[in-house]
DNA sequence: GATGAATGAGACTTCATTCAT
DNA sequence: GATGAATGAAGTCTCATTCAT
């Protein structure tokens, strides 16, 4: 009825399949790394030929980077939703470290790759300009200090750095996000969040 | 007659071309990362034969190691030596937090080796145990950890989760750095210093 | 009631389809040759389905050869009516290296084409018969062989080796083709007919 | 003794090599053409790795331009020659036409390849300049117009048009050697140099 | 001990061809 | 009849590693 429901059976099938090959790349890169990984295990993960990939993605660094961008939007989307949840700033930022946690959770295999790419060692940062990626460092950061700008004006906050609070609390995430893949039996990501909380947001406050 | 002056002409060679070669690999590995560096080009950059490189190092990924070995004992050296210096365990963090921006400007092409590898996202890591590697990331959250436990039973600092508190330290400190490396010319690591005494480190202050 | 006249729109439109596409199959050839150019290339110049061109011809391969013998069977009747005009066979040979450089003018791109076939470096001549082709080769060397035989035994031409004579003319007029194909800006057409005259026919003549 | 003996092993080996590769390159090449023949058949064919080859000569498309430039040299050193034997620039040009044959009939299987590039219907010439190769058609051209030229002055040819001639020269050999190709049993090149003779180069005679 | 030519497995990518819709 | 997504064999090229000199 919708113009939606114009999309025929070919484009469904079509998304389909691209769905079900970056659930592959996605298992697959995050297995071995960019380089260690072959298209050709990734086809037969996804249980397609090789000639299908390319002919979906164009090269394997663009299959990469769809699958990056991909989730990239994802996390976009979930932060920008938990930083606009709550009444105080402090409260926003608990939510989008709490969403960060939960992100990671779900999709653990994509953790060392997001956290690869972000800290700018990983594969698409060699070649020029990403600004599809940008998303995931330069606008996260400055995204994370309108929120601490905000509780500053209003008075929640003390007037510190608002960009230098951001960097440290992307770092703080990161590093315990790690942590938390390393040892995975003991250590929450739920400790992360209180810590965070303890150890540097709330000195934060006025 | 110690068994150190037994060092001749052989071994001093030996230990000459190890260096020698190592610079080159560091330069190399540094521009291109890992996987896109041959061991012709090293070769080449170090004017050795690859068979030297091979007769020296064994394999690629053992010349990476001992290149990031070699560098990780540097690193702890100059580290253990910053947190036994200065009176409080506020000075020896400043200290701490100080030398590692030395040491990543001493040696900037290595920064971003470093990153990957303690960031878990290396070519190391893949593979099984990696003690020698651990020194940069388990033992180094320990240590620091060790630092804050001073501080507390000292009454320092206010009684936190020492662990929490050393890997929220290690991510603020990368995330400068990786922020530094990004904007060389609108960011000082002075400056990254002087907010994490701000905000992280100064609230720990009973 | 006749066959021809049982042509209905079914075969009209393949017919209409078939020199669509062989209308494009012959641009994309004769840019990049034959084996830089691609079935699927072709089909997206000729706005048709890959699946319909293997429905038509069958193979790349056929595509190609049907290509040429629809070209051949052209330059055929063309060199037929040029040599079947004018009184002596001095006049009918000047005809033919008229055509034959109009019919290059004319379809400037399948030129080199042609040329490859002809001189026995092209694709089809690789495997086996290619009794189709030899039209553009042996054939055509024997009826211009009959032309100077005619001008022989008329006494209007030399006792020379007619065979050999038609050798000499394919290999000039082609010489001169490629010749004025590589400088189209200094060179003619006319030129050449006029050189063939003056340094070949006209020698001829008794 | 000589600076040549200089030459090292190491350099000997290299040269052989390359020639043993050359030497199957050839035989590949003209069976097949360049496009139907592969790295590994070649390989295969000179006993060598696929990667040897690769070493020494960089890419598919080099290790046949090499070929083509080597046997083009060859071609330059021997047409030289002939065109500088004999009294008369008639002498001349008839040596050159024989000693074309020579090389064809020395190295047959490369018949193919050359006259696909010197036609212009080559791999080579699709990629912009290819200054090694012009002595194949250019300046072939070009000599063989010079010797027409002198003879011309001298007064021993008609004032024709040189180049004309040069090019209807080239055209006639050609097609003759390609004549011969096709049917080696009942044409011999000999009576194609006669032909030649008999046809045009006498009638250029004042 | 040093050398570097030789190796060959393996990676990415293309494209002629098929076949279910 | 027409379509074009899917296929997978085959090709080019790289590079870690070896070993005879």
């Amino acid at each position: 009825m919708s113009t939606e429901m114009a999309i025929g059976r070919r484009d469904r099938n079509r998304i389909r399949n691209r769905n079900e090959i970056l659930e592959a790349a996605q298992k697959e890169f995050s297995k071995n790394g960019y380089h260690d990984t072959s298209i050709q295990a990734i086809a037969i993960r996804a249980d397609f030929a090789v000639g299908t990939l390319y002919q979906l993605f164009g090269t394997k660094e663009n299959l990469y980077r769809e699958l990056l961008v991909d989730y990239a939007e994802q996390a976009r989307v979930q932060f920008a939703d938990a930083l606009s949840t709550g009444k105080t700033a402090y409260e926003r930022l608990v939510n989008y470290v709490r969403a960060k946690g939960d992100l990671f959770e779900d999709r653990i295999p994509l953790a060392r790759l997001i956290l690869m790419e972000t800290m700018g060692t990983g594969v698409l940062f060699k070649s020029g300009p990403k600004p599809e990626l940008n998303l995931m460092y330069d606008v996260w950061h400055k995204i994370l200090a309108d929120i601490f700008e905000e509780g500053i004006e209003s008075g929640e906050f003390r007037p510190v750095d608002a960009m230098g609070a951001a960097v440290a609390l992307e770092g703080m995430t990161n590093q315990f996000i790690y942590h938390w893949q390393q040892e995975p039996d003991t250590f929450q990501y739920d400790r992360a969040v209180e810590q965070i909380e303890e150890l540097f947001l709330k000195a934060l406050r006025t």
